[in-house]
DNA sequence: TCATTACATCAGTATGTATTGATGCATTTG
DNA sequence: CAAATGCATCAATACATACTGATGTAATGA
């Protein structure tokens, strides 16, 4: 169960958060906000692998948070609006004050890599 | 793997974003933004088990987001930062422009109830 | 003291999802 | 046309974690 008031409100929400709540997702956005860039150079950026980002990039794409230009055989990703960038700026500096407590925190772990095959 | 320049820092990040990312946590998160709240009226107020809302609290908490402070036998819990209702609030007006994304986006659900046992 | 209320913790489990290697498709280059 | 490059998609899988019912603990009240 999840609010009495506006579930479904709730769990949009929830999902557009999830964007910015995983760490390759989350080093792709932050790459974004320095400049536009291609599929590979974000894959350089970040280091993950090209399906990999391809993926998270979709899942982005798909949310709205960032836009995709074709440009020749190179696809080009750009956040989406200014206010994704003023979210994770935000984010920064919330981490400011509260990072001890995220260390602490072991509710959750973030995904490690190496979740895939054996 | 998740990025080159600063691993950890977005591995934090992203936990703490993550806070935000679940649809119980940000139904509570939602509830505080109005007021202080004991678990009782939080779970009223979301629909959540006790449990549940304990755990959860118990992640807020840990996480750095919401403060807690005995009340006789209650214990009240409030939003530790105005910058966390900031957050919530540019969530807000984020998800008025790109809500249609986030139906489409199909590569992640939020989770569903009746996750536990059967 | 005993009962009650408010909240936290525990053990067990189903489920979502992030990851990988392999493969497919489109575009440019020789 | 053939080769190469850039990116997307697929199938398979390990893992984190959100959930539930039961139980534990602390504070109040009779």
């Amino acid at each position: 169960m999840l609010t009495m008031a506006r579930p479904e409100a709730v769990t949009i929400k929830a999902k557009l958060f999830r964007g910015f709540a995983d760490p390759s997702r989350l080093a792709i956005l932050d790459a974004l906000r320095r400049r536009p860039m291609t599929v590979g150079e974000i894959v350089k950026a970040t280091g993950l692998t090209q399906p990999n980002a391809s993926n998270h990039l979709a899942c982005l794409h798909d949310c709205g948070l960032v836009v995709r230009s074709q440009d020749g055989r190179y696809v080009r990703y750009r956040l989406s609006d200014r206010r994704v960038a003023a979210l994770l700026h935000l984010g920064d500096v919330l981490l400011a004050d509260v990072a001890r407590g995220v260390y602490e925190c072991t509710r959750y772990d973030a995904p490690k890599a190496g979740g895939g095959r054996r």
